[in-house]
DNA sequence: CCTGATTCTGCATGATCATGCCGGATTTAT
DNA sequence: ATAAATCCGGCATGATCATGCAGAATCAGG
């Protein structure tokens, strides 16, 4: 057995089962456990794995999708910069519908005051913000709440989507790239996503920039069936994005 | 099963429960306590959890500054001692639905969280606070959010609480009086709670002393009907309401 | 085909790591 | 208050690891 059949084994071997134990495929392979040690540095050098005592495990793949509770802590002022950019998107006395997602949750706290408006979200985080302002009516899609997102999802939630008919929706992104289009880390929110999308008239995409020209393993929509797209910094994926049909906005460091 | 696996799981079983024990985690994956400990003192150094005799806890996560709103709702101690009684009732590893209102959010606050719960609510702001608790689950029963009371109603409401069938109910008490029994203030507000006391085995009730004895204009449930009810104050009014065969549980000054 | 260089592999050795067990202290429950 | 469960520290043991070295396989060029 050459020694690249051997690694790509291993690499296989990883991917499928998440670890491997050198003893273990020392004696499966007939090799000694010194040459799988040899081989899982050299994976490791590779980033293909990652060593522990006893084998290696496979390496955290996507970017973790870190807990919305967590997420909405950081970078306060760009995301506020951010949803009041994307809160000039949403036009009077329609249907809007706001995703979950620490991003939306700052554009809704960020929507205009002296604009009417019903809001309907899959946030519980949103409708709670929103219920008592003025001018402001709320609907709220109801479901199982994901601990993850903060968002409803499951067939209760898909089914709910299918009675609303929004003008604009603001889904939130979890990665969004010219030739993936829009991306989701869980099946579950990929599928409440493009939900939203088939109801939606218009969809509209506000993120950082660390989201643009990133993917997640789950499709949601291509690229071109994004309307708007909302960040704060010009880049190579905001171009590659207004390329495939986008309307690029960038919120200026000083909203006002 | 590589060490670093062992922390994974554990680390995902916090996530998910809570809270480990250290025996039944050494009989299930046939390693000595001795190993476990060790175990949970290297997540414990990392952050990931908080050693207490017997196992470990997912640890506290950090307060969320909470909406005006919410907070001034709370109303202080009181309702934090009547939520902490209320959530005595709560069984373990059953649905239980909390109704809005100020009363049943302090109750949500007080769930005690050792406990494994799947909670249905149509509060998006009982929903916002519970939906990233390790070892509950939220089902949230959507609609049109009303501003008065911040809770779901409407048709869509009643239909998808015809889904549900809690163990317990507790219902927001607007006033309740043994002869008026549990009474509303809307039309809808009642209706969706009735739909409510429909779907649930056994209804309790929460409520501070100042809601008993009086009664609104919508009826949702006649006294006998309901199960507990959960106050700060005995008084006439919950003579009456024992009479009718309702459980009545003072909360004491002091929760302990 | 031969030769020297390079790479791969297995083995030996001493160090490091993970685990289980034991005795005594501490906490919890009855 | 007493018994049981749990915890802690230390220790022994076996598994695993890093390193260096030597033989075998592979390869390029003459």
């Amino acid at each position: 057995m050459l020694t690249q059949e051997r690694h790509a084994l291993i690499a296989e071997r990883l991917r499928s089962a998440g670890s491997v134990v050198a003893s273990a495929l020392a004696a499966e392979l007939a090799v000694s456990e010194d040459t799988i040690r040899r081989d899982l540095r050299a994976l490791e050098a590779r980033g293909v794995c990652e060593r522990v005592h006893g084998g290696a495990l496979a390496p955290e793949m996507q970017p973790r999708p870190q807990p919305v509770r967590e997420r909405t802590a950081m970078a306060g002022d760009e995301k506020a910069r951010l949803g009041a950019a994307a809160a000039r998107l949403a036009p009077a006395d329609a249907l809007v519908f706001l995703d979950a997602g620490s991003t939306n949750l700052a554009l809704a706290a960020a929507l205009p005051r002296d604009r009417r408006l019903t809001v309907a979200t899959n946030a519980p985080a949103i409708a709670a913000l929103l219920y008592d302002r003025p001018g402001v009516s709320v609907i709220l899609v109801g479901g199982r709440v994901d601990p993850q997102s903060g968002a409803c999802v499951g067939a209760d939630t898909v089914a709910a989507l299918a009675r609303l008919r929004p003008a604009l929706a603001f889904i939130g992104a979890c990665a969004v790239d010219a030739g993936h289009g829009l991306t989701a880390f869980s099946l579950e929110e990929a599928q409440v996503k493009a939900a939203i999308a088939d109801a939606a008239a218009a969809i509209a995409v506000a993120a950082t920039p660390d989201k643009l020209g990133t993917f997640a393993p789950f499709r949601v929509v291509p690229a071109e069936r994004i309307g708007h797209l909302v960040t704060t910094r010009r880049g190579a994926a905001c171009d590659a994005l207004a390329d495939a049909g986008v309307a690029v906005h960038v919120a200026g460091p000083d909203p006002q």
